[in-house]
DNA sequence: ATAACTACCGACCGTCCGGTCGGTAACATA
DNA sequence: TATGTTACCGACCGGACGGTCGGTAGTTAT
């Protein structure tokens, strides 16, 4: 019977359940993750998170939904606006991951989690992810067209660029050896450049 | 007089077991499998599954160990047995992906499912994962050393590395327009030479 | 002062889950 | 024929899960 504090009026509140529901799904997973464990992390019930949502999957389309637009907001639309496919490519890939690591937008991962949605909410969530990946690959057939890019596949192209960046949320860790924007920087470089220095001449040297 | 004796059944069977296990986990995730979702798949009743194993925990770790097994059998091991460095990372990222795209190998990946193990045996699958981790390292510093590597973090790289192997088990799919040995191609030139045709001698990009 | 609304909670429900137990039918061995 | 052993199954259990419902304090609007 006791009132909890109520400091936060409006729906920043579910703004907060949002972010908080995010977080704990993206560590231990949709199933994993009770409605009582986003609850209690929340310092509420069951009962009381139910004022906010209206079930366990919808509040799963809505963080995936919030993941995909913040996707769109801050890398694909900037992104557009970049003439130079080179530049853009290196935009992309540098943003994407920079939103993968500052761990809040690390909300994108869990878009795995599509299984476990409705039928009509896969189809909404695989067609935006749909979108993007269109978006990318298009910038890779660009380049390929321009003659910038190796001889490889632009769809393997894309999907590894995926794999790099989505991975990052597995390893990453802030306080480590490599800061945000280090990691993100890794990242480009790998994606551009390959492993392996250009070995055409047989000149075996140097450090820069 | 329970009898809680050590299991040694039909080996047949048990493969089967395993296998199907795996499929399913694989495409449903842990926890989205109930145990019932196995035996039905092996034509048999949950009781009967249970002649076969000791529990769910120990089915997953029983998995994940045989997936650690056939990488360290099918890579690790006849990798170590280059002494180039630039031959032996383009054979363990090729083989390593070749494992990834030959379906039944794919058991590797929910190595991903290991905060459902007990404490114990999330350690020894960690040590698992990690002596691969370093081998992989480990070429990768060697190849620094030798010069042969573009300036880039190996700790980063490696995980750059398997994010792009490991992404390729959502996107590969059998009869696409790549097969099994055109797709682990790719990974490798990617993963080895980027995306992008090295800028001759001006340019040097990748700088901030 | 009252009415309406917001932000919650305790108690409860039906379902399904992992896991157990006492069988049993089929076959091998002696 | 008797005895094990293997490979299962039907019935059941306690508990956790997602979800509902009838409240109730506090806030705001009239």
């Amino acid at each position: 019977m006791r009132a909890q504090k109520k400091s936060a009026p409006n729906n920043e509140r579910l703004a907060e359940v949002y972010r908080t529901a995010a977080q704990i799904i993206l560590r231990k997973g949709y199933d994993a993750t009770s409605v009582n464990d986003i609850a209690n992390a929340l310092g509420m019930t069951k009962a009381g998170l139910y004022h906010y949502i209206n079930g366990k999957k919808e509040l799963l389309f809505d963080i995936m939904n919030f993941g995909l637009w913040e996707l769109d907001e801050e890398v694909a639309t900037p992104a557009r606006a970049i003439a130079d496919p080179v530049a853009r490519l290196r935009f992309i890939v540098g943003a994407h991951a920079r939103l993968v690591t500052r761990g809040q937008g690390a909300i994108t991962i869990l878009v795995d989690e599509v299984t476990a949605l409705t039928p009509a909410q896969q189809r909404k969530i695989t067609k935006s992810k749909r979108k993007y990946f269109d978006f990318l690959r298009g910038t890779l057939d660009e380049l390929k067209a321009a003659g910038k890019m190796q001889d490889v596949d632009t769809t393997a192209a894309a999907f590894s660029l995926l794999g790099m960046i989505n991975w990052l949320s597995r390893w990453f860790q802030q306080g480590g050896a490599l800061d945000e924007e280090q990691a993100a920087d890794q990242i480009v470089r790998i994606a551009l450049h390959g492993l392996l220095r250009p070995a055409r001449l047989k000149a075996v040297s140097g450090e820069r």
